[in-house]
DNA sequence: ACGGCCGTTCAGAGGATTCTCAGAGGAATC
DNA sequence: GATTCCTCTGAGAATCCTCTGAACGGCCGT
């Protein structure tokens, strides 16, 4: 997903027809269920297909009418609610969402200087925010967080991932190679985290910029192939290499024997 | 719960596990039952969500009336009630709730100022009260303590914290950290408490301070790095450091050794 | 073999985040 | 009413993170 200087969005093709990975599902087996409301189409169109893709049932609303409306029918296990929309305000969008369905989560979207004021409290129970510009992959992880403590996790894995011997457990923010503890920045993680997410599958350095770097930025692919390099010395430095260059196309994560 | 290529679906049982790890359940071991009763929305909402969190199952009610008709058909096991209500004077409803549930726990929501010598009368009895504007935590850790005593403490957690040599004694209010007795302040002491609830995971500083400071706190979140600076004076000064900052997100707690 | 392209790495500027100190103001206590 | 203690603000310093630019080396075509 790239933001042009025009404010139009594009998303890449790619983005849209690879199969789905993760696994978390609602206690009878139906895909989780996620309603998207952003008055921006664009973001709105994004945000729903990427959710789309990860196996996830979507609906937008542009409005807090709209989306109390569609919620009534749709029952979300999560919303994503940008917390400046047209009609009402976020926070009573949310106590009406309550009101209806009370155990639904919510994600808010929100500016980055107006987060202290109307958010006061909003994190205090299950609910989370992420601030304007983010990462899909960072909206993705707090989904995902949201929605295992609400009782959608898979089994074993609470939010651990597991490539070969290297380990990383969302939760505590830990990163361990052969037992080893592994320090790693916020971008570093990030974007290991979208490595280990999508294990022997080779990503594009485009695809790792529109998931792991947020929307706005305006950088070259030279970004990736550095946090690549940074990333390789501190869990590829001495053994076997997990991290893989595929030339002219991108980087593969896998386990070191196949 | 595993996902085979044919679609099917296994489901194991210890996969439904509830959020947080409070401990505390019903005799028969359904979830502990919660009334809130409060005539500001934002208030109840908000109180609600965290104590949904907490594992519990809430109903909300605006005014006396309603809390009352709502508790003869929910039978909680405990009632959060603000004293000030539009209709019934709060102490009118507790003892009318008594006359129903007379083994309900009551957790007074009352303003700083009011009368000291009826809520003697009111802690005498066994309930409680908490003066606005109260932390979440102040709320929840009153709670825990009431229904504890109520008799549903689940076996072995008497109220106690433990994160590798740190100890921390809820009922007493005390603190040892290798055996040496650590004085704190009460604000020190429950973000400290609010850590040690949550060891190993980590804690942005949005969520402490919605957890930790009274919710009509307008302040920044630099407090909570402040706070952690004075914990850590007093508690990692001369030891092996077991709060651990999070560059990027929060803060965690943990034992020394990973 | 040569040259262009791609990927890797180094070095450093600039910015963001976090830590700590000092002190004002207020609450609690005696 | 005075004292002590606690909480919070503001500022500066220290630290850490991100990204740019450039140099280097290998890969692949011709």
């Amino acid at each position: 997903m790239r933001c042009g200087a025009d404010g139009t969005l594009e998303v890449t093709m790619e983005e849209i027809t690879a199969p789905p990975v993760t696994g978390l599902v609602r206690p009878d087996g139906t895909p989780v269920r996620v309603l998207v409301v952003d008055d921006e189409p664009d973001l709105a169109e994004v945000l729903s297909a990427v959710l789309r893709y990860e196996g996830w049932q979507v609906r937008v609303a542009g409005d807090g009418a709209s989306a109390l409306r569609t919620a009534r029918e749709f029952t979300p296990d999560a919303v994503v609610l940008d917390v400046m929309l047209p009609d009402i305000g976020g926070l009573e969008v949310l106590r009406r969402l309550r009101a209806e369905i009370p155990q639904v989560c919510v994600l808010f979207l929100t500016a980055r200087d107006a987060v202290e004021d109307r958010i006061a409290g909003i994190t205090a129970g299950g609910d989370d925010y992420v601030t304007k510009p983010f990462s899909l992959e960072e909206v993705l992880a707090r989904l995902r967080g949201l929605l295992r403590r609400a009782g959608m996790a898979r089994a074993g894995e609470g939010g651990r991932l597991v490539v070969g011997d290297l380990v990383m457990d969302e939760d505590a923010r830990e990163v361990t190679r052969a037992g080893q503890l592994i320090d790693l920045t916020p971008t570093e993680f990030e974007l290991l985290r979208f490595l280990m997410r999508n294990p022997r599958r080779v990503l594009s350095k485009a695809r790792i910029l529109d998931r792991v770097w947020s929307y706005d930025f305006g950088g070259q692919a030279h970004v990736v192939e550095l946090y690549i390099s940074y990333l390789r010395k501190k869990i590829d430095a001495e053994a076997p290499p997990l991290i893989h260059t595929v030339r002219g196309v991108g980087y593969v994560i896998k386990p070191a024997s196949g």
